[in-house]
DNA sequence: CGTTCCATTGAATGAGTTCAATAGTTGTGG
DNA sequence: CCACAACTATTGAACTCATTCAATGGAACG
């Protein structure tokens, strides 16, 4: 009653903990910093990933860990996190297939500035940050794409940011929850379904606030008819009025 | 008596409008994405950058115009400024000598998300976003270059982030005053002087907060001695003890 | 079938904003 | 050189949004 089951269905399709073969290479191409490499170059540093499954809720690197490897999401979503010094973690982003995390400059910081812990079972390949350093140097075409990914990465982290300084907790959350249907939602039933296991603690976190108040205003956007919520999962019911609340505050 | 002037001077170097040519290719050299470059490459590069000065206040590149080129400060201080929709602008960072902003991926965003502002008069050299994209490609040097300023920005972005999320104002300020020590203060009389002119709503929109709170705290850190104030400048009194509040809370 | 996790809701509290008023500082023009 | 206008900073008081503390109930999992 107070949850509507009208999607009782969730993202039932368990992610395979190891990858085929074709995946590697599939996943590879469709990776932006390596899409714009020849095929033979490709097949040339295919060899250099090692490829691993990990279960939900599973670290792949931990914040103050030496910054060893690169990660690249084959299949599967990946939170990145950064752990506080009291109190709750900040959720940084999510990573879904193709995308990357991990150590990425060699000149940086020696140590993981923040942890991933996988939000679905996924299978990651990874690289180390040497052999990265130096397919940046041999492939020119390498550093300009990771370059552009990075531009885009703090293009977000500086919308991230004039958010939290400018807006109040409501506006915050109707802007994540709308980000996340952008990113992994599927149309289903009307509604646009957000296709992966999304607790009222991880939207608090996204969002900078606290699991209580996220699970007040995601109750009232319910109420309002905007979205669609369940156990750890949500729906995008009305697109344009929260859009409109996201930016104009009250609708 | 409210304000002590035990440092009545301040920022009193009035920064020259215009650049000499000598200083043209030593702030080049000191860029770190051409740091890397050899002499008779720099030389190449270095017609292609236009020289400009800024008196303080000048705006050098206002958001939502066309992105079409890119920023290198060679003197005085720049405010790089996110404004939003409804009330006080976000200031996302400073760019001093050396250091660059406005245009940066010719595939991203055709419109400048944020403005610069010259805090101080100041002298900039300009290098379209054209032009600069043929030097990524030509010299793989400058994009690996451009790779790590654009990741330790991003750390930079990330922990802000988490400030905003998890710590209340008073640490804010107080780590965005000790940053602004590390970057632009210099010893003067035993205390750090910030070597910039610095509004309490400067302090404010770096800490997401309102001019009245950034003010009422500064007035307590004053009155406990860890730093000193007046009309548009600050000065760190005592470091320890004003780090042990930005990360500590309560000392 | 009970234990654990997740979500919801209430009430009290508090940190910070907002509104408002005052005053010191700087700069300008007569 | 002085008076006035504009800017910057400070401080008070009311208010509000969000957190915190606390308690309850449903859903999933073994």
């Amino acid at each position: 009653m107070m949850t509507r089951r009208y999607i009782p269905i969730q993202t039932e399709r368990i992610e395979p903990r190891h990858c085929t073969l074709d995946l590697r290479l599939q996943v590879l191409r469709q990776t932006p910093f390596l899409a714009a490499l020849p095929p033979e170059s490709l097949a040339q540093v295919n060899p250099l990933f090692v490829e691993r499954g990990y279960d939900a809720g599973q670290t792949i690197y931990a914040a103050g860990a030496p910054a060893t490897r690169l990660y690249v999401v084959a299949r599967g979503t990946v939170k990145v996190i950064r752990p506080t010094d009291s109190g709750p973690s900040v959720l940084l982003g999510l990573r879904t297939a193709g995308e990357f995390c991990g150590s990425l400059s060699a000149l940086g910081d020696r140590d993981y500035r923040d942890s991933a812990v996988a939000q679905t079972s996924c299978c990651i390949l990874s690289v180390s940050a040497g052999q990265f350093q130096a397919m940046l140097r041999r492939y020119p075409s390498v550093a300009l794409a990771t370059l552009d990914v990075l531009a885009a990465r703090l293009r977000a982290a500086h919308d991230l940011i004039e958010q939290y300084s400018s807006q109040p907790v409501e506006q915050r959350i109707a802007a994540t929850l709308l980000q996340l249907g952008e990113k992994v939602g599927q149309e289903r039933e009307g509604v646009r379904l957000i296709q992966m296991p999304l607790s009222r603690q991880d939207v608090a976190e996204m969002a900078g606030t606290t699991v209580e108040t996220a699970s007040r205003v995601m109750s009232q956007l319910r109420k309002d008819g905007l979205i669609q919520t369940g156990r750890r999962w949500a729906a995008i019911a009305d697109r344009d009025r929260l859009a409109a609340l996201a930016i104009g505050g009250r609708v």
